[in-house]
DNA sequence: ATCGAGTTTCCGTATTATGGATAATAACTT
DNA sequence: AAGTTATTATCCATAATACGGAAACTCGAT
């Protein structure tokens, strides 16, 4: 499962060739957990050792690969940073509006984005409560599985869901997890008709969830506060979806305002 | 505070050029605080207009770079994911030693690097604990003010200390913190005779911590573990000093074993 | 000590990125 | 609302740049 997953280098017109490539080297090592040595590279995307090498080379420089000792390339730290500013500066605008719903509802929010078929954590306000959710910033989830996931999901074109649920798989974190694309969609169905989605125990046992897309954004997004099923219940949705609903709605707005 | 912190590109030879140039952006719209225009972007690195829009835009359709409504560019979330995988991986191989080290100690153990001129938390194994430290993943502190950084700095040569509290400046977080270069350089001195660092609530009132660096790691690397000072005295010194002496070596052994 | 898979360096070639000039678009001004 | 400027996007001839075949090298295995 590595030949096919990288399916070469994606050319798109009027770009830079050797940038193209060299990020495609990223997304291979990327998928390669670990390490991955040049002549595996080599096999994933099509390219001649030399090129590969030279690129490889270039991205050492810069401190976006390392070198192991046994002469494999893994990511290196310059990414780490560049990724930790790609998110707080996602997470920026909406932080402001998180840390209103947590002083409002007292329970933690998170904003999330899709990358690939999964869901990532951007930024979080945590509450201050004594058992508050976990959800560390940068942490990887299942669409489906989440509240921010379904959210997004909802937004999607069918098709565009199922190759998600297809590429990325279908686990079931807990007994209430949806298991099944016909589940899925029909989820989706009532998240749209609703307009949010509620994470039922879906991600861990005890916790629940309500999230919200936010409509028109730059890159998929959602946001959400969670907590414990016995504080976050009925009367704590009649509070949290308006709320919910208008921050979705400046956030959407700060957002196309630029800045 | 903008044109000089990005001096151009560098350029080393043998580098592919787009690459270093596409990298050159990203670190110039990482700078620039939220987004980067065009000619923003111009000022600074020393390119013309068309080579960095064609750059930009191939930027954008990997997805690494986004492009705002108001025409501004700002990090994309290719990025999230690229620098949430390095960090898992920087931090996977120390992984199962810092939870051997929370078993036996019971308190939260962490790795961190160097980038630039700061640390960055690639991992933590938070304890069990109620009352525990609460370091994201990602986060990004001064070095001279936080054990993992000034264990990392303890092996490094005395000038490229004084460049990196040089330019990332000396704040102090605590009235224990470190504030001089003349103490910094005093403190580290000491920390290489006694073999690990103390962070004597440097960083936050209340909180000690061990610290020690990772020998002949591929990049910068410290381990250390962290908490209340009730909890972390020299009865725990006792225990926990040995026991990040060998976890130490072996993440060190794991790293230069490859995979 | 010999071999061979994997890695790195070399260097002539032409493909590829380049950037000056120009057009299109947005922002400001009167 | 029309004119003006600043900013961004597109063309395209040029040559500089990245390319990759071939060959040297390194390291682990036999």
């Amino acid at each position: 499962m590595s030949s096919k997953d990288t399916p070469a280098i994606r050319q798109s017109k009027g770009g830079v060739q050797s940038v193209e490539r060299a990020f495609g080297l990223l997304e291979c090592i990327a998928n390669s957990a670990g390490s991955a040595t040049l002549s595996h590279i080599a096999a994933d995307v099509n390219l001649p050792l030399p090129t590969i090498h030279r690129l490889l080379n270039t991205l050492v420089n810069l401190g976006v690969v390392r070198q192991l000792p046994d002469r494999g390339y893994a990511l290196g730290p310059g990414l780490v940073r560049l990724g930790d500013i790609a998110g707080s500066q996602l997470g920026a605008i909406a932080r402001p509006y998180l840390r209103d719903l947590v002083a409002e509802l007292g329970e933690s929010a998170n904003v999330a984005t899709m990358d690939g078929d999964m869901v990532v954590y951007v930024d979080q306000v945590a509450s201050e409560r004594q058992m508050r959710m976990f959800t560390e910033v940068g942490r990887r989830a299942h669409m489906h599985a989440t509240g921010v996931g379904k959210a997004i999901l909802a937004g999607l074109d069918p098709e565009q869901v199922r190759h998600i649920a297809a590429t990325a798989g279908m686990p079931t974190p807990t007994e209430h997890s949806v298991g099944t694309i016909g589940e899925l969609e029909a989820e989706l169905e009532r998240i749209r008709e609703r307009g949010y989605a509620i994470d039922e125990q879906e991600q861990e046992l005890g916790v629940r969830c309500f999230a919200m897309a936010i409509p028109d954004a730059p890159a998929p997004l959602a946001i959400s506060v969670s907590g414990p099923v016995s504080r976050v219940d009925q009367a704590f949705a009649d509070r949290a979806i308006p709320l919910l609903r208008s921050a979705a709605a400046q956030i959407s707005s700060d957002m196309r305002g630029g800045v």
